[in-house]
DNA sequence: GCACATTCAATTGCGAACAATTAAATGTGA
DNA sequence: TCACATTTAATTGTTCGCAATTGAATGTGC
């Protein structure tokens, strides 16, 4: 028998699933994001980097990592190309020696003005009003802090 | 002047940005899969990969490409893997021997029947209801759909 | 039939992402 | 004080993800 499609397959139909909705929008985002910002010199995980940056400045790797939910396995190599591009520096706080801050340098901080346009081109290319994608940002991310409250048991 | 945070700088503050959440929530997927696939031996990928071929068999790589949105450069060596956990066997198709087809195994039928456990787990982790989950699923893939209109020119 | 373009998978190189481990600095309790 | 645990980055190794290129097979237009 041809194994037809059944009813009880339905829980692990690809279209079915909400996970690769999510996966498949990060990477779409990723795909609009290249060109803006390639004109920028920066990856997408840099440029989230940079964003938390422009927040605020001269913090731990360890601060970072927790904004963006990302260890110092991700993060050491990533700012170390940051720094060689002149966008950050990376010393160690001398209160404590374990902790090495990134600071952004002149180019950092100028680069900023540079990346003022981005968030303009996303939402035209979202196709998509400001308020419909406010409501699905919340929903998202009370989604995601409900996955992520799963982790830590 | 200590650049106080300032209205013209919210579009460019990371928890505004959709694309993180988007983005972090697709990560935070990740790690609530990763224990419920570790006991098939897949990993998200490749689960993704086992989706597509439990709903149809013998596809050339470029099938399942066009359904994931991944090239050859990424499925090439993640079906390698595959043959080599002797879930898929890989042939030249005859009547057209640019194409390689996949094909299950009998072992890569038989992880069908383990992984139906797991959509059950992660609706249990969203902690959501069925209903929300489609609504932001649809809306997930409309928003995903339009994206990938843009990146088409 | 033949030059030419197109399609498809594979390959190379680079940048994430994460698990697991390491090493140094700091904190804590007896 | 001193043994011990904890914190913090860095490191190593594996797997994605994609751009760019390659090479073989197929399709096409004349």
């Amino acid at each position: 028998m041809p194994r037809k499609s059944s009813a009880a397959d339905a829980p692990l139909r690809l279209d079915n699933q909400i996970c690769f909705a999510v996966y498949s929008a990060a990477h779409a985002f990723n795909r609009v994001y290249k060109p803006l910002l390639d004109r920028l010199g920066l990856t997408y995980p840099q440029y989230l980097v940079m964003l938390v940056l422009w927040e605020r400045d001269d913090v731990p790797v360890k601060d970072i990592g927790e904004r963006l939910f990302l260890d110092s396995g991700t993060l050491t190599p990533l700012l170390k190309r940051l720094e060689a591009a002149h966008l950050v520096r990376r010393t160690r706080s001398s209160e404590d020696e374990r902790q090495v801050l990134i600071a952004l340098t002149a180019q950092g901080h100028a680069l900023k003005e540079k990346a003022r346009s981005v968030p303009q081109s996303i939402l035209a290319a979202s196709d998509c009003s400001v308020p419909e994608l406010v409501a699905m940002r919340d929903e998202i991310v009370a989604l995601r802090d409900r996955l992520n409250a799963v982790i830590g048991e």
